[in-house]
DNA sequence: CTGAAAGCGCTAACAG
DNA sequence: CTGTTAGCGCTTTCAG
């Protein structure tokens, strides 16, 4: 590989000329020098190592990314920081921790030493004292989707109350009282207590009382999900709804009610959370908060390349964005009785009908 | 951030003899010596700065995988090639083509000049001169599932011929005689034109004609396939099933037949290519030639990885992995008429009964 | 067994 | 307007 003293051998000048232009410093430059060095690295196809402009210029114009599991919503978000990170010239250092708070911080060390200027972050693990360490070395870092509430950084996030609010209004317009919701481990993350506190506020704003049974908290592992969505289906006392908080735990209850034997919206109603490309085509075509995504992918990545190119500290930003509920057709009206009335059903059915796949 | 001449000063030391405990070349030093280092590196949390050890090692263990277009089936492609990556210290840069040739080609060369140490592809555009000159400036790479015919280099492929095929004769089994195929385009991409010739070998082992116009060819802009698909729907000569080379492809031909107003797979059968953990939740369960993603992706960090370790040549290899019809409900015994016989309804019912989600 | 010195490929004062 | 020089933080001969 040609390097810049190969340049400036050819061309006949001094490498700093060389590294002029490929700053783009044209402006006490000769129209001269500058076509000659130019015609040089065209003809040894010259590409200046980053890595030596990284060392000396102590930035490597890569940010990293730690998710906690690339599910389809996450992948939406990858694209969009891809999106911005492109029209900034910036490089993305991907990693997956598959769920294990070990994997993450190994992934995050990782990252660091290979000296990218800034960390993306969706953390398995809000109590990590990493992200103390990260600010005391004034590392740029944002949480996307998964602020601890113990720790004040730069986040964004979707308005989860906004979205828990629209999808538990539109159940209980529906009729129904017995709603479960399922949660991922609630504490210290900020996105999660605010959709259970939403929750638990519709209900009493309706007149319904909260049954503390109905609040499902899910460990994180493949399948807990599914249990738990049986077990909650063998009550006598069953609900009649079913509120999930993200796209893997919908899998789960899906896979649940499959497996108890239930069908989806007749027997039980189920509002997800998070929307894809997929959702319209499941079975039932999937009722869901849908949240944008690819925009919380831009907004991140743009969030974190100005902090990354701010000299001065500025006080933690939350960003938000808005989720809004996409009505399918896995929650329908509440029936009369848990038994089967078979009332309803060709109400269902003539719904089932008018499919609008778009 | 600490230096190695910070570690150097505190203990009292040359920082070269910091530098061999860094890469633990302990042969001949004191047990005195590398203790007091380590513990100076404890003090003073000292990480090596890998920026300035790829200069100077000319290796950044660091690989760039660019993608056409991140799917639910390369997500797991993806995660395989994380696993294998940590366990060998490696990075990952991440790039996504979103199907423009413009992008791929951006992708790989800043890739490139952030100086990975080697390139995992999933080509876009297999005309590309780029590998060429990849080639020539012997810069490792492999392809994977995209190969091009007309280039030599290592590739990970399924065995697509045993797949289309076992998908093929499941469905002639099934009494289909008229079955239509989608593929993105053919040309130079050895994948596809595998599975189209399969498809044809098929077809002719079992004494059916081939109607050239039952092989749809869909541009890679979203939503081409879902008009073919219409289209086709709409011929007098309708087809009864469709075979489709892709999990996008699937995609859209799901929801080309909705968009008809038909029901698979009592008015046809579909029969889709790639699996992920939503297919047995869609309307219907989808049977699909699942390609084990994960896998391929852990051998192709692998043989990527030995490639950059390797000092000389080896002639290009080709790795196969096996994919596997996995079958729920979506296609079915081809009905005697196009007309709405009501035959072989209840056969289908019971059939959807029989849901086993795991 | 340990240290001095050179240099990876580039940038950025500072001279001129 | 252009070249000289001194590193960025680390590894690696080569002496001792």
């Amino acid at each position: 590989m040609a390097t810049i003293d190969d340049v400036a051998k050819r061309a006949g000048v001094s490498k700093s000329s060389v590294s002029r232009v490929l700053n783009e410093n044209y402006e006490y430059m000769s129209e001269e020098m500058k076509q000659k060095i130019q015609q040089a690295i065209q003809e040894l196809n010259y590409k200046p190592n980053s890595v030596a402009q990284s060392l000396k210029k102590k930035e490597t114009r890569i940010i990293g990314i730690v998710l906690a599991d690339l599910s389809p919503f996450w992948t939406d978000v990858l694209k969009g920081v891809q999106d911005e990170c492109m029209r900034n010239g910036y490089g993305i250092m991907f990693s997956d921790s598959a769920m294990s708070p070990e994997n993450e911080e190994e992934n995050i060390s990782r990252l660091q030493n290979k000296q990218v200027d800034g960390l993306i972050i969706n953390t398995v693990n809000p109590h990590s004292r990493i992200f103390d360490e990260l600010k005391s070395e004034k590392y740029p870092f944002v949480f996307i989707n998964s602020t601890p509430d113990v720790i004040k950084e730069d986040t964004v996030v979707a308005n989860n109350t906004a979205g828990t609010i629209e999808a538990m209004e539109y159940l209980i317009g529906l009729g129904h009282r017995r709603i479960a919701i399922f949660l991922y481990p609630v504490e210290n993350i900020l996105v999660r207590t605010e959709r259970l506190e939403a929750y638990k506020a519709c209900l009493e704003k309706n007149g319904i009382p909260i049954d503390e049974s109905l609040i499902k908290i899910c460990r994180p592992e493949k399948g807990n999900g599914v249990e738990i969505t049986r077990d909650l289906l063998n009550r006598p006392d069953q609900p009649t709804a079913f509120l999930t908080t993200n796209i893997y735990l919908t899998l789960e209850v899906l896979k649940g009610v499959r497996q108890a034997g239930l069908v989806i919206p007749m027997d039980i109603s189920v509002v997800g959370y998070d929307d894809f490309e997929w959702s319209p085509l499941l079975d039932p075509p999937l009722t869901t908060v849908a949240v944008p995504a690819f925009e919380m992918g831009v907004k991140t990545a743009e969030l974190l390349i100005k902090k990354i190119q701010r000299k001065r500290q500025k006080p933690p930003q939350r960003i938000e964005v808005m989720p809004k509920l996409i009505i399918r057709e896995s929650a329908g009206r509440v029936r009369r009785s848990a038994a089967a009335l078979g009332l309803g059903d060709e109400n269902l059915d003539t719904q089932r009908k008018s499919l609008d796949i778009s």
